[in-house]
DNA sequence: AACGTTTAACTAAACGTTTCGCTGGCGCCG
DNA sequence: CGGCGCCAGCGAAACGTTTAGTTAAACGTT
């Protein structure tokens, strides 16, 4: 099969001990023998065994990705920025779906554990804290993205959920709406639930009423927007609906279609999430962009970093990033304020956000 | 650390390898001591360790899955398909995104080959024969989905893409358009090609002119597919578009919505491959739906069975998978016969497929 | 009773690295 | 000139497995 260190040494005439350090520079070797190992490297064409070194090494030049839809292009960001982190550093990037199964998610850590990878990017299911914890007690690097788990200190990098919410429906609220309805997520993600706590506020703040029976909640897939959209536009003076998740906004759209809704003639659509198709839609989509690649790249940093920082212990790291309104098609004034001036235009940017205890906000950018 | 071979054995009172061989049933080991093994084994916790076990075998017990686009819907399915199979098997699987960059193709097959994964599914760049010979020259067991490779031996898996490309053109015609533009994907990339050709034949056969520029070309992507419908809508009396990737129907469509198409009412657009979007788009898309998951999934059982049979030659094998045809919104008749009478009902079911040397028909569906 | 055969377990050599500790040669200083 | 320290390079022991080869006991056959 292909040469192995000990073929280089023999060629190169020296001790296999020689050859490593040559090759990893770990101990000074003279010019003149670091030339004929390089020169045997050469004419062998050699290439370190990754299995042999990870054995002896301990560990595996791995990470691991676990999303919970790989169907969600809000996720196929995320992983497309830690992947270029692992392939910068010459890691290998083993990425599994959990689609939002609690137990495939304890199955890929158990299964990813056994296999000593050295670091792990994941997106919790609503279960994360349990599922999670054989990681945190074996110690293994961990940074948890999109969603926070409650009580466990670890890194952590996730968008203003919260301020990105809030954004969203003091604009519409800026529009005229008065009465806007709210698709909700997997309840007990914190991502979801700091939207949703967004949409109160804005609410509140702009003297509104907060009622539960224009709150839809289900998981966050195409089938359960679809539900909850004809949930909520069976509420009568209805014109705004405010959708916190990529695929239920989909679903909306669907329901839509369905029941011959037009938008945004008839009610103005929000969603949680940029892609590519919101802005080919008909209408385009009205949207909270949030920084995916960016987040996963974060994430890449902050891992690496903790890998590289080897067991000993440090504080943990919040980054959070910052989302931004785009306004297109799909929002308009509700149909009683057709064609009247708009009442006053809100939406400075955002509301005040929160402070958050250890919080970076991050400032690079896709490079696409 | 966790545990190890050794210590179980010390623990059970006996040699090394009678724990191996309990723990791989490689060869008979009395019922007395095989109890005492489990026995420690579960008190111990162990988890033999797999770089060990690589190192020894020779094997990483992890394949390698190579596709040009995540954000393409199709690409997930079919990830979702090997992804299921590597998981039965309890293999490790790495997802690599080439974002068809032949470069990036290289540099992962390399990189991947040191790392002595045990088998490749790929869906390779339009230079996909240069950029795979390193691993068929290595040996290394290759499975190749969605794009057959030009003289190469490998096992496939592939859509009938002539046929689905006929039977949605066939339909087109079928609806009375006499005009009907194509939007190509990347060239040189047999899919494509065949789709192309499969138009081509539906033309001819139902005795209309293959005027070639009715034809548009682009990298299929979202921005080549808008680009390459702008030209098209130049050219005059043309009612109908199909679009022979995904993404590029999606460029077509934000391209109609920039120029004020209204769309079928002044053309009708037909894509190729379904996904979730499709149905909630206005309109609704129609299209040639392809079995994406059971690609991945026939990708992976024939992998699998490369990888049981060794070093071996063998004769390689080619899965077809038949399209189907979704009618949805986005097509309808041309807008100068509105209202008058259907021509004819044409698309029997898909016209005379050419016949493929070694086919055989997948049946499998997708769990979900 | 001696011999061959089967059986069940063990010993030890790999697999390809990294790395600790050692050697032998050299120059420097006293 | 002898002792010391330094340096470049080497030998060998790990890392955790699998597995071929070996041993020793038990059994059946003459």
């Amino acid at each position: 099969m292909s040469a192995t260190i000990k073929d280089v040494a023999e060629r190169a005439g020296v001790s296999i001990a020689t050859v490593s350090n040559v090759v990893n520079g770990s101990r000074f070797v003279s010019g003149d023998l670091a030339e004929k190992v390089h020169h045997a490297i050469k004419e062998l064409g050699y290439q370190p065994n990754p299995l042999g070194r990870a054995l002896r090494k301990g560990r595996s030049y791995t990470i691991a990705l676990i999303l919970p839809d790989h169907s969600n292009p809000f996720f196929v960001q995320v992983a497309r920025g830690v992947d270029e982190q692992a392939r910068r550093r010459e890691y290998g990037l083993i990425t599994c779906n959990t689609d939002e199964d609690p137990d495939l998610e304890t199955f890929y850590v158990s299964s990813l554990l056994k296999r000593k990878v050295d670091g792990f990017v994941v997106a919790p299911t609503h279960r994360g804290a349990e599922t999670l914890k054989p990681l945190i007690e074996h110690g293994a690097p961990l940074v948890v993205v999109d969603r926070c788990i409650a009580g466990m200190k670890v890194d952590e990098v996730f968008s203003d959920n919260e301020g990105g919410a809030y954004e969203a429906t003091a604009y519409l609220v800026g529009l005229g709406h008065r009465s806007i309805g709210l698709i909700a997520g997997i309840p007990g993600i914190s991502s979801i639930e700091d939207r949703v706590a967004g949409y109160r506020r804005a609410l509140i703040e702009h003297d509104l009423p907060v009622d539960e029976s224009l709150m839809a909640q289900g998981c966050s897939q195409i089938k359960e927007g679809a539900s909850s959209a004809e949930v909520l536009l069976g509420k009568r003076g209805i014109t705004a609906i405010f959708s916190t998740n990529n695929m239920m906004t989909l679903g909306a759209l669907q329901c839509f279609k369905k029941l011959g809704v037009r938008c945004p003639d008839d009610v103005s659509l929000i969603g949680f999430d940029d892609s590519e198709w919101a802005s080919a839609f008909t209408p385009s989509l009205t949207v909270v962009a949030q920084q995916a690649y960016e987040m996963g790249y974060s994430a890449g940093d902050l891992l690496f970093e903790a890998i590289g920082r080897g067991k000993e212990t440090h504080s943990t790291r919040a980054i959070k990033l910052q989302t931004v309104l785009i306004p297109r098609e799909s929002t308009a004034r509700p149909p009683a304020l057709r064609g009247k001036k708009e009442v006053h235009r809100a939406t400075s940017s955002g509301g005040k956000n929160k402070p958050s205890a250890s919080a970076k906000s991050g400032t690079r950018r896709s490079p696409r």
